[in-house]
DNA sequence: GTAATTGCAAATACTTTGCCACGTA
DNA sequence: TACGTGGCAAAGTATTTGCAATTAC
């Protein structure tokens, strides 16, 4: 059975002119299902997809989605890249323990959409959005 | 002559044990002159430290001074790792186009720290800071 | 049938380390 | 003198691409 978000997710990619198959599936599943950042390896190494299909085959479907605005590629602060689902009308920020590495959604309400219309007023950017991350040490790791 | 914020930089290396070489100053009056973030190949092969030393010792430099709270490694968005040089009381968001990559300074006051506050009070983590980077495509890509 | 998608393997890009020589304190 | 630093070269990790085979539409 696959959630609904999922389900308007293929239905974005079938609009954008992307075929479906079954490894478009699985990703689109598991990225929602894990509900925070993956990185290419985790993804590739994901039981749905480790058999599933190749790690180049997960890394271009990320950039379709990505050039689609269907995923997006953080930054953060690993060596590799991490890749989000877009949902329209949701926006995270993130805090990241720099012990661990570990990733969670920080739940306030994001403080920066009024900067950002500034900028988009005063320096003419087009297509803007943002990425705010908090870095600290988690308890655990203190 | 070596700017006032390089010497007060340079004092705090000194005091946490590093020692005063002609790379160390080179790299810290470059990040400083820049003004902004630079990647390790940038810093490499800039003028003041192609010919002054190797990659393999600006990284390990970038490495110790990250560790001392020196400079700071960014995420951003390119392949590589950006660094910046870190001036107590002082902080910087960025604004970055997709297109040409260019980076720079937000120059509005950042409006994060109020839930900086909130998340240090409410999660137990320790040594927070946080990163904010706005992504668009600038006038001359559009 | 046709163009998009995939697998496999090879090529890149950037980072990181080993080891011994060197320079600062 | 002693230990932090530096150079050079090699290894490591993550990403990206070429090309022929396959699959969705």
């Amino acid at each position: 059975m696959i959630p609904s978000v999922v389900r308007q997710t293929i239905d974005r990619c079938r609009a954008a002119g992307l075929r479906r198959t079954k490894a478009l599936e699985e990703l689109l599943v598991t990225l929602h299902e894990s509900g925070r950042p993956m990185t290419l390896a985790e993804l590739a190494g994901s039981p749905r997809l480790a058999d599933q299909c190749d790690k180049a085959t997960v890394f271009r479907l990320l950039q379709r989605l990505a050039s689609h605005g269907i995923v997006r590629r953080l930054g953060l602060h690993e060596r590799a890249a991490y890749f989000t689902l877009l949902v329209p009308g949701k926006h995270s920020d993130y805090l990241i323990c720099t012990g661990c590495g570990s990733i969670e959604a920080v739940q306030a309400p994001c403080p920066v959409h009024q900067l950002e219309e500034e900028i988009r007023a005063n320096t003419g950017y087009r297509n803007l959005y943002h990425e705010l991350e908090f870095f600290g040490l988690c308890p655990q790791c203190a």
